[in-house]
DNA sequence: CTGAAAGCGCTTACAG
DNA sequence: CTGAAAGCGCTTACAG
């Protein structure tokens, strides 16, 4: 069965009694060779049953093709989708990307960290755990290797970030609510350890600022960003005096649990009880009723990070500007009017 | 910024005093060294911000330890689930699993596998894409490379495949169905160039042929295994004369798709058609209504792969049993009984 | 166009 | 316990 040793190229060179610098040559494509050579090469190649070393040309060489993308959660569709635009130009680009999952976990985000440099990558495409430490990313700072955040990033790190405008996307979805006549607002799930939360928390705040929403008509409810946590978020703002009537999500996995605590109490989003979610998932389109959700090309955003970093690795550089996405409303189902709207109501 | 020069273990060397060799020792935890020295070599690594060369010491061990894993459609979370299932139990054994998605292509599964080779990984756990060719794996036999199969298998390979008891799961989840009072029967989605499309259909029309459904009253459509899919086949099926009133779909997400063409109708899953998913991802649970499906223990047989190549890595095998995991009927709301049952049918 | 030689960063016997 | 030396598979000047 397998064939214990391994072919190198002085097999080949031996195969096809050429010199072994020859066999690299043609390894590399090279035009110096004459074409009936390369062609006896790479016969020889075939023969021989060649597996080309890339490490030890890297070791030789001193440089990588391969690019880490370190991923928060990759059970998350975002992520995934996230993962799956990267890795579309890196293939283009002859780049090997190797993804791994952090699990949300820091700790063992350093592991997959350290795992990627000792392996000898060219870049990190990082989409930071929650928690990540300040300093955790100052080796490889040091070592002077090109990383890029990916949606998250970190306060107060030099780090090129690639994210949505996150700010804008939730003016814009609590903008739509309050003209949905709702004046009583949610702002549902996360917390504010992420950057993203207060950005996203930023926007709902400014937009009902701007609106005439009064502090005392917004409910912020904290928790976990996951169906669990959206169903948790429901339960706490209904059992208050005077409930919101429309929320804005963290995100899509929490605007789902909403939906299905409403679910659950008989009520339904868009008629009852007003939600939009944040990201857009696939999902968001087919769910029942269909949730109202702020875009943010995905799947463009994770191109964007990808080719940043080609271009840094290129120009041998660890600084790049941040890139900020444009988003946009997708209205649909789960976002009715305030049914009180004209009964009158403002607290 | 970045230290140009990256520091090896001569640089380690001198900064402490001692040879290379000894620091090579204290890197891989060799007890022979004097503790005091260790304690010396350590500071010095820290002090000038020493990375291990991975690429380097495997190149002179001649074996790695990293670990590929290819999976066919990342964005899908049955899949994601179980490449996060894998990677736990590596972590844990100390090996780096890397992570590629072919995107359901076998020309970008060829690249990808090439890539994985090239970089001289320790063994290949993959999900082959559909359409993979039977020889797409015999030079990596060849190379003595460990290969298991998780979840898909190809035909009349010799490759170890993981994978939960299509046949088994599809004969639960038909008599289910049958008990249920349903007599006309239909089996949606997927299509005969994938293995398990083979062994859920049989159990499919094992069961049928138990039960005492004859087949003029079983309707097959093959379909794309996605919502979109599973969308199409609900109108195909019921397009037909005496269209089924119950249907095993190959998988959740043709499931899905099922459910949002019968609201589409204005049907209702459970009272007005019956519908059985397969897979049970996390999804199913919450849908509306909770769909029933075949639970397969996704993250399990993951852990199980995980297990079986390690093993084959350290006993230097290229074979190992298969290994088909239980699994089992979830039943939910999706399944209710024939409504016409009582009035009686049987075409 | 092709060959001989050095060296990338590590580990592994082999002496001491 | 520690040091000197060889070698893993490749690439890269450097001659020819």
């Amino acid at each position: 069965m397998a064939s214990r040793a391994k072919a190198t190229i002085l097999d080949i060179a031996r195969e096809a009694g050429v010199s072994k610098s020859t066999v690299s040559l043609v390894l590399q494509g090279s035009g110096l060779i004459r074409p009936e050579t390369a062609v006896k090469v790479r016969k020889a190649i075939e023969d021989v049953g060649y597996v080309y070393n890339r490490g030890a040309a890297n070791l030789r060489k001193a440089h990588s093709n391969v690019i880490g993308m370190v991923i928060n959660d990759l059970t998350n569709p975002f992520f995934a989708e996230l993962a799956v635009g990267m890795e579309r130009v890196f293939q283009a680009a002859g780049v090997v990307p190797f993804i791994a999952n952090t699990a949300e976990n820091p700790v063992r985000q350093e592991e997959v960290l350290k795992s990627m440099m000792e392996q000898g990558v060219a870049g990190l495409i990082v989409s930071p755990a929650r928690g990540t430490t300040p300093g955790a990313f100052r080796r490889i700072e040091a070592a002077g290797v090109p990383v890029v955040f990916a949606m998250r990033r970190l306060p107060e790190s030099r780090i090129p970030a690639i994210a949505p405008d996150n700010h804008r996307g939730a003016v814009l979805a609590t903008e739509h609510l309050i003209r949905k006549g709702h004046r009583r607002l949610a702002f549902f799930g996360g917390s504010s350890d992420l950057v993203v939360y207060q950005e996203r928390l930023g926007g709902f705040l400014e937009a009902c600022e701007t609106l005439g929403i009064p502090a005392a008509d917004r409910l912020i409810v904290e928790g976990e960003t996951s169906r669990k946590g959206g169903m948790a978020c429901l339960e706490t703002a209904l059992a208050i005096p005077e409930p919101p009537t429309a929320a804005l999500c963290f995100n899509d996995a929490v605007a789902f649990g909403v939906m299905l605590a409403l679910r659950k109490r008989g009520l339904e989003a868009g008629t009852d009880f007003a939600v939009v979610g944040f990201d857009d998932v696939a999902e968001a389109e087919h769910y029942s009723p269909a949730l109202t959700s702020v875009a943010v090309d995905t799947a463009g955003l994770g191109e964007r990070a990808a080719h940043v970093m080609l271009k840094m690795i290129q120009s041998r550089t660890t600084r790049a500007e941040d890139h900020i996405g444009a988003v946009s409303l997708v209205v649909r189902e789960s976002s009715g009017p305030d049914r009180n709207t004209q009964v009158g109501d403002a607290a």
